[in-house]
DNA sequence: ATGGTGGCAGAGCCA
């Protein structure tokens, strides 16, 4: 029995964060990354860089704005980052590929801004054409991890100061239902099969010095299916980047399969 | 209620 690392990070820019990215490959040794906000057009994606790290690439991104990639030790097959019903091909946002027998589907899900916002209302439609989209690869592939940027906070111990933040932004009710209604296929928040307690996020504004003050929240989740629930073996959030110079504002998740 | 910080791109948008 092996055991495969599986990673997600929002990276906030892949070429400011490429340095941090393979120092984090060479200290963490993943086994499949999944990256967000890559803000970069495929034709400038480093490949040879990841490479020389060890890893192979398919990415799905544009300029400014969004962009997704999986890297992997093994070569990621069967790669989908169009998704019918979601005709949107100006935002690069899903990613999916199977790598070493598991099916990796990465997410950079929408903002939404605020709530009444017409990007919110984008969100919860989004999050609804994924969830069918989802619910399709649960069942051509049961092995199936979804991971990710989801920008909510599935329930109150992952907002630093619930009270304060209230029903905004990433924990209004509608958004945990659009989560709940995806987690309700047969996924499992793999980081509380291992953890309850609060105050444990993967992200902090780059404002009020956030960070230090650990006024953060945990919106980037690895979900995996009932068939791959036992064979969870550990779940983390990796601080370390987070702390290096010039950092992305989200730092690395991760979860350990026994494979 | 606003603005604070960062990335991109070169002013304002997005987060």
């Amino acid at each position: 029995m092996s055991t495969m690392k599986i990673a997600s990070w929002n990276v906030n820019s892949l070429k400011v964060r490429l340095p941090h990215l393979t120092q984090w490959l060479a200290d963490a040794k993943p086994d499949v990354v999944a990256l967000q906000e890559t803000k970069l057009e495929d034709a400038k994606f480093p490949l040879d860089e990841l490479a020389a790290a060890g890893y192979h690439a398919v990415y799905a991104g544009q300029k400014t704005y969004n962009g997704v990639a999986i890297l992997a030790r093994d070569l990621p097959q069967d790669v989908v980052s169009e998704v019918p019903g979601l005709d949107d091909p100006q935002q690069r946002r899903i990613l999916a590929a199977t790598v070493g027998g598991v099916r990796v589907v990465d997410l950079y899900v929408v903002n939404g801004k605020e709530v009444g916002d017409e990007k919110y209302t984008y969100k919860l439609d989004w999050l609804a054409k994924v969830r069918a989209f989802l619910a399709e690869e649960l069942r051509r592939h049961p092995r199936l991890v979804v991971l990710g940027d989801f920008n909510i906070c599935p329930d109150d111990r992952d907002v630093y100061d619930p009270v304060a933040w209230g029903e905004a932004i990433l924990c209004s009710p509608a958004e945990r239902a659009g989560l709940q209604a995806i987690t309700a296929l047969g996924l499992h928040d793999s980081f509380r099969l291992f953890e309850q307690a609060a105050g444990h996020f993967s992200w902090w504004d780059y404002r009020q010095a956030a960070f230090r003050r650990n006024m953060g929240l945990r919106i980037d989740l690895i979900l995996i299916s009932d068939a791959l629930k036992s064979q969870a073996r550990a779940a983390a959030i990796d601080r370390t980047p987070r702390q290096w110079e010039r950092p992305s504002d989200h730092t690395p998740v991760t979860l350990e399969l026994d494979i």
